[in-house]
DNA sequence: CCTACCGATCGGTAGG
DNA sequence: CCTACCGATCGGTAGG
């Protein structure tokens, strides 16, 4: 006899529970996510989503992943195709940008890497590990391109690549805010000039 | 017969939970937080606590209030002692920093209304509503003082003070995040430079 | 401000 | 992937 459900069709529905659930821990954070309403969602049992992943911590960190994946693609692989350095930047910086104002097709309720860096940063455990190292593995990228760019002479000599990263990091959390919280519309040009200010003209010696 | 406790020490009874309550709900958020567990923590029943306050609506909006509170006696009050303008926007800007980098004191989960913001963003409601105005309100004073800035020839002519406002709240995010996720020790003092790049040398037009 | 209690829901397990 | 169930806890109420 054949199982009752092929591996593919196992495979299928576990991605179902994973792109649902990253929608929902958007909106209710990792941890307020609750099995029995995600498969209410699902129209499943709370038995039949948990089956997949034995726990919901084990449930957290899958949606991280495949969070993790879906901002690398959208984020970062276009923008591989420029040259190292500050074109490389500024393209991330802009798929950056357009993934935070058009963040709702994937994440209903903004950003999940800002819910959950804030939801988990007064905690500890795995959870807490991988955020913290997905928002630092993104950190160390801004600040590799930034290195390069001053070591091309696309920024200026002096500048220090980790204080652009953080100031990058910062105006991404301040526009996710200013979407989430406030529905501005011009938050995102308001960022690029930011954006365009930071990586042309500063100067970044102490 | 007097009541069993004096409308004073009911006051006080109350200004206990506050306390206690902003602590616990900088960890765990303000919709994380239960009314069972404060009630643990501060040897009281369930009943007691919520007596005081009527529901955990009621509540959140009182830790809300005495946050708020506590925000402007430390970060805003003191700068007003500087005239309008530059040296008070910087002066606020400073104490802000201050409050970021030692407020495990009253928040040892990190900024509540940084918290709140990505607890509620995604909802509707009195809590949010109340978040978002306070989140407005300072924003409001940043741009204010930034307006007076450029009027007094403290900040170059055609400085945009909503982009001022911008910066500067994306400079405290990323501190805050630098502190609370990554307990980064230079973190002030990186917040420091951008903000004295900010306010000294950038130019905000488009 | 307490005890005692309510229905609902939590994460998780047993067994099929 | 389901039903049926577990103990624990949720926000909140009654009554004193």
């Amino acid at each position: 006899m054949s199982p009752r459900r092929s591996v593919a069709e196992t495979r299928l529905t576990r991605d179902r529970i994973v792109e649902r659930g990253v929608a929902a821990a958007s909106v209710d954070g990792l941890e307020g996510l609750t099995i029995g309403q995600l498969a209410a969602d699902l129209g499943m049992s709370k038995a039949g989503v948990l089956g997949h992943f034995g726990s919901k911590e084990a449930l957290q960190l899958a949606l991280l992943d495949a969070a993790a994946a879906a901002f690398a693609r959208i984020v970062w692989r276009p923008a591989e195709l420029e040259p190292p350095g500050l074109p490389r930047l500024r393209a991330v910086c802009e798929t950056w940008i357009d993934y935070l104002e058009h963040e709702r097709q994937i994440f209903p309720g903004g950003c999940l890497f800002t819910t959950a860096a804030i939801e988990f940063d007064a905690r500890g455990g795995p959870v807490r590990d991988a955020v913290a190292r997905l928002h630092k593995l993104w950190r160390r990228r801004l600040v590799a391109e930034a290195r390069t760019a001053v070591a091309t002479g696309d920024l200026p000599r002096g500048t220090d690549p980790e204080q652009v990263a953080f100031e990058l990091v910062g105006l991404f959390m301040a526009l996710n805010q200013e979407i989430q919280l406030f529905a501005d519309p011009n938050a995102a040009q308001r960022t690029r000039r930011a954006l365009h200010r930071l990586l042309a003209t500063a100067e970044h010696q102490q």
